[in-house]
DNA sequence: CAAATATATGAACGTATGTTCATATATTAT
DNA sequence: ATAATATATGAACATACGTTCATATATTTG
């Protein structure tokens, strides 16, 4: 009886379980959410959708490497595109993604 | 005239325009949320908090893996700590996270 | 104090990630 | 058809990341 504290190690409460796949889904949305150069592509696109050259200028970098970003961004619904004649527009797919970058504002800019 | 509109290459309208820090914190804050393991340590928190061996445990990981994690939730201000004896709890820092978390879920979840 | 328990941490290792470069595709104009 | 423009993509490279292993620190127990 006088170590029945020791002995109950862990008392296990059953947590929210999600599916492991929902999981690596999840992982994966906010993995493209965590560069800052992927960041700066949906800030670019907040206001009107643009064309890659547009994004690429506005960041000073390769549309090359802007491209890369935004089929990774379109594989994961982030942004929608259009094509119009030799250019192709890119806007925000919906309002989660203002919602989830709002919501992460707001967590880094409340600390000190 | 007849080439004005090959001429307007970019309408450069005034984007969303946050400081550079503010972007890279962003992302730092995102990449804490882009990996499946530590989505799964977020989760475990979400009733209650643990300490690192039940956690360990629960994930079926070493309980260096884990402290490493939590070491990183740590310093981005995920999670918070309290020691008591030799064990040391951890919990949710604050509701973003789990706004965040949500927000994320809704997302994956609306897509078919 | 020594042993046991719980957690933390540094180094190492393989893998994933982001950019660049070169090249390919698509559309329009001549 | 050829040239010009806009975008896409594969390979390569350097860097970042996550886990493991070994070891260190901290607390409690005997």
């Amino acid at each position: 009886m006088k170590h029945s504290l020791k002995i109950q190690k862990h008392i296990c409460k059953p947590s929210l379980k999600l599916p492991e796949e929902t999981l690596y889904d999840l992982a994966d949305l906010f993995k493209v959410f965590g560069d800052s150069t992927r960041l700066r592509i949906l800030c670019a696109l907040f206001d009107s959708e643009q064309c890659v050259q547009h994004i690429a200028d506005e960041l000073g970098m390769t549309h090359s490497a802007i491209s890369h970003q935004l089929r990774f961004l379109k594989q994961n619904k982030l942004v929608t595109n259009r094509r119009n004649g030799k250019t192709i527009f890119y806007a925000l797919a919906d309002e989660h993604v203002r919602r989830i970058f709002d919501q992460g504002l707001e967590h880094i800019q409340e600390e000190v």
